[in-house]
DNA sequence: CTGTTAGCGCATTCAC
DNA sequence: GTGAATGCGCTAACAG
């Protein structure tokens, strides 16, 4: 009778009773944190409940323990590829330290974030680890004021333990480029004000400006949702003919280039050729449109795992850690052409 | 003094303490399963539970209880927006039932989709929710075997309780619809063939061909994976101009079609005037592309309360339960010029 | 290293 | 309706 069906209820006892030790001492050998005890009988244990199909009941061990190596992830929507891979990627980093990551949704309103929290927090997270912060978020304050470990990702409130890419440098670096390709008319076309990520975007793009003596037209400079229809209206407000045009775009995400690709292509503008292009998060998707897309990568596998270590070692002085984006040129910036 | 910060450690104890009534009575007046009790004391307890802000410890109520309200959700990976939809719709139907859905990502892995399941389970969901089940794949029986309640979604072995769309329909409705507009050089690029949906949709896809007299060539029916880069090598090899090509193609999944459309840019065919385009799931980018994308629609909300309540109630037998599709007529197929 | 003892916080008997 | 007692399965003192 090898492995059949597990008995559908082994505990502890049952393994110490078939190995001949008390729960205490199987409790020990079992205990995956310790160093692995080598001694005969701590072997002999594993063994038997190996081969009892053992698991340790997790409730009674946190109830006990009084932690749960879980932590609570919340971002807006999984629907939206960047926080999907954000959430992998958190995931990955968080299994390689021990902990489960557990996910919320929370939409944009800040009602049910609060909600998505609670629910998190009677699940007795260890930590929180947020994607939805805004500027002003009242959220990041009141968890501090209660103790409760967490980070922030992708965008700060500029006080609590973030993790997140340098916008400022990402926006900067976009900008260059399309400087560098001989274009001065430039828009930008940034997220949500309330967010961190747009505003370091923007200073970053007109940093690039400044730099190379471009005066930026105002209206050519657009805060925008992180939505594809709202790159969509920005890109028909920014390309309508009435008007002088700009001959480059620098969108301060995929979404919203996508948006403008789907706007210029209503203009017949060819993005690439007529029009250069830029985006921001370098989503799978960026690479294989039609006209790949010159995008800005973040590396997401780094900011997660400082955000965990933020969670799990919080520093005496709250950080924000910062990590550098860098650019991937691709034809929808004509830079292929002109290489 | 409002709720300033709840006290970190509010327990039964403290709430019936300070409420003048044993444990018991406190545990009862706050069980939220009950019929909500309207007793005077009853109400006292829970006004001061609100008061101190007591949270119910999960993990000693879940031990005591002997089930978690959790559900446990497998998919191959969140990145892709349909699996991310998915889940969405899966958290919310689980929520109205009282159960928390976590998830767990699995690659394409069998191996991995095994560790991934034990972690689950680890963490004593009540259940399991499947989105990566393979026609022959070995899970489902082995949770069959083990008694573990589980459903399939989206795809089918065949024998485990199933909630999914009807692919056969949806398959039917692109080509005909296809075929309304006029085309009979049709190709059809389906999904990995492991897959029931692939299956399926490819068999639907036959049946309009037949209805229609078109006798289909075999070399237009092309079974590829469901990524943007598996479209794109089909679209490439249908496309090349050496041979006759199909006026009109029905993609089994949106991100196929999405390289489909590369590759007809690649050969500057025009979607929706040189070729006509289908696809499935009609993800949001979907009408939102430059030449918006006709899809074949699936109700992922009726399939994830559909799963819930066969992982919940579990049917005498085994039931597969299919959801019908709608498609969405749009630019891609050339639907709108002719209508 | 081992066993004994004592809970973690809660839900459910069982008497009243 | 209520309270006292019991234990869910496990881990952490504490002595040996």
């Amino acid at each position: 009778m090898e492995s059949g069906a597990p008995a559908v209820n082994v505990t502890l006892r049952d393994v110490a009773a078939a190995s001949g030790v008390s729960v205490s001492t199987a409790s020990r050998a079992l205990d995956e944190r310790a160093p692995a005890t080598r001694s005969a009988t701590a072997a002999r244990v594993r063994a038997k409940a190996e081969e009892l199909g053992y698991r340790r009941n997790s409730f009674a061990s946190n109830l006990r323990r009084g932690q749960t190596q879980t932590l609570g992830v919340l971002v807006p929507r999984l629907s939206d590829t960047v926080m999907a891979l954000m959430f992998e990627e958190i995931e990955r980093a968080a299994a390689d330290r021990g902990y489960f990551a557990m996910v919320a949704t929370s939409g944009d309103d800040p009602e049910d974030e609060e909600r998505a929290v609670e629910t998190l927090l009677d699940r007795n997270v260890d930590g929180l680890i947020l994607a939805t912060a805004r500027l002003d978020d009242e959220l990041p304050r009141r968890l501090r004021d209660r103790g409760i470990a967490h980070a922030l990702v992708l965008r700060t409130d500029g006080v609590s333990p973030s993790a997140l890419g340098d916008d400022e440098a990402g926006g900067y670096l976009a900008v260059r480029h399309l400087i560098d390709l001989g274009h001065r008319d430039i828009a930008v076309v940034t997220g949500p004000s309330f967010t961190s990520s747009a505003i370091a975007r923007l200073a970053g793009a007109r940093n690039a400006l400044d730099e190379a003596n471009i005066s930026p037209r105002e209206q050519w400079m657009v805060a925008a949702g992180y939505g594809i229809e709202n790159g969509f209206s920005a890109g028909e407000s920014l390309l309508n003919t009435t008007g002088e045009r700009p001959t480059a775009v620098f969108a301060a995400n995929d979404n919203i280039a996508l948006g403008i690709i789907a706007a210029a292509h209503r203009y017949g503008i060819t993005i690439g050729e007529d029009l250069a292009l830029v985006g921001y998060n370098d989503i799978p998707l960026a690479s294989r449109l039609s006209t790949p897309l010159s995008s800005v990568r973040v590396p997401l596998d780094q900011i997660a795992r400082t955000a965990i270590d933020l969670m799990v070692n919080p520093p005496k002085e709250p950080q924000i850690r910062k990590a550098l984006p860098t650019l991937i040129p691709r034809a929808s910036s004509g830079s292929l052409n002109h290489a």
